[in-house]
Parts: C-alpha cells; sequence; structure tokens
DNA sequence: ATTTTCAAT
C-alpha cells in the first residue's frame, strides 16, 4: 500500500489524438480543449495543478423520435460545466487557459463572454489551432469575447510543444512538430488579429 | 487552391 505516492494519475491524451485534433491541416468533426488555471499571487500566477485536463464536445450517441437525447454540447460549454465545481475562491483572483482545436462559434462565445461578466474573479485566455469558420457571425463572436476581457491568440509551436508535454501522453518522448506547423500558425495569427481588428478580408 | 469545420447525408 505503498505503491503511489499521492500523486493522482491525471488522465493524459494519446498521442494521436492530440496530432489528429491539433494539426491545423486536418479538420475532423470533433473539438479537444485542454485547461488548465493559475492562482494570482501579486504578480506571479501559481498552478493549480489540481484543476489541469482535458475534454472534448459531446455528442448525442442515438437520435430517436420522440427521445430525449442529451444536447449536444460543444466543448467550450462543457468547460463552463466544470468550472464552477471547481469551487474557485472568489476572493480571489483566478486565470483559467484553454487550448482549443476550433476557435469558439459564436454562440460558445457570446457563452463564455456572458460567464466573464457573471464571475470577476475569472480571467481567460484562449488559444485556438484552428479558427472556426463555420457559422456566420463568428467574426463578431470572437470579438465579443474578446471584449468581455478574454485573451484570444493562435497557437503556436510554443503551446503545441506545452500541450504535448502537459496533458499528452508522450511516452517520454519529445515533441515532433507535424510539417507546416509554424506556416499555418502564422497565417491563421493574421486572419485572427484582423478578425479581432474588425476588418473584413472576405465578403 | 479557399479547405474533411464541435456530423451524419
Amino acid at each position: 500500500m505503498e505503491a503511489t505516492p499521492a500523486l493522482e494519475a491525471r488522465p493524459l491524451m494519446d498521442e494521436d489524438t492530440f496530432r489528429e485534433n491539433f494539426s491545423q491541416e486536418l479538420k475532423p468533426h470533433k473539438t479537444y480543449l485542454c485547461y488548465e488555471v493559475e492562482l494570482q499571487e501579486d504578480d506571479a500566477w501559481i498552478p493549480v495543478d489540481e484543476f489541469k485536463g482535458f475534454l472534448r464536445n459531446q455528442v448525442t450517441k442515438h437520435r430517436r423520435v420522440g427521445t430525449e437525447g442529451k444536447p449536444r454540447c460543444h466543448a467550450e460549454l462543457c468547460l463552463l460545466e466544470l468550472i464552477p465545481s471547481w469551487e474557485l475562491d472568489k476572493e480571489r483572483h483566478y486565470r483559467v487557459t484553454c487550448f482549443i482545436s476550433w476557435s469558439p462559434c459564436p454562440d460558445c462565445a457570446s457563452q463564455l463572454a456572458a460567464f466573464l461578466g457573471k464571475n470577476s474573479h475569472l480571467s481567460l485566455r484562449v488559444f485556438a489551432s484552428r479558427i472556426y469558420t463555420k457559422f456566420a457571425g463568428y467574426e463578431t463572436g470572437l470579438r465579443q469575447l474578446q471584449a468581455a476581457g478574454a485573451q484570444i491568440t493562435i497557437m503556436t509551436s510554443e503551446e503545441f510543444e506545452y500541450c504535448w508535454k502537459t496533458f499528452v501522453d508522450h511516452q517520454g518522448t519529445p515533441f515532433l512538430p507535424w510539417d507546416d506547423l509554424d506556416k499555418y500558425s502564422k497565417m491563421l495569427s493574421k486572419d485572427l488579429k484582423g478578425i479581432l481588428q474588425g476588418n473584413w478580408t472576405w465578403s
């Protein structure tokens, strides 16, 4: 009964899942989100390791007439359901960081913004691998989220490597960037900057 | 080049 120290095994993402979902070239019909929390102490951010993890969006398995399936849940809303369970001290200030494979859709962005408005003890940073442009108004959504105080950024090799080390079951192997990682990251960063500044490049 | 877009036609 001395097998493991008080260190609880945290679930880790397998390597393929990470690569398949965070590579900018692939566009899987699912979203993964890695999250972590830090507590503000003077000028420093202290990691709160117990609330570190990852999740993915939830889908209804079977849809049948007359059956009330569990509603689909985008990854961001899964996170919003999770945060209250952490019971963070409202007298202190925390920073929640998430690394997400698709940027928030307009609805999620709006809900995140509302959440930040109601939780002034929390700050939010969003690092996205890709920009989710499927739904009309995605630009406005991202701007709204930024206006609510969130920091929104495209993941660079630095964040990919951090996620690999922190959330992936990497078996001790170092992060090997995929082809064109930096190229896509720079391209998407430029796109996001334009969006957040209110420029439109597409009609 | 406009793209497998938080699926399921």
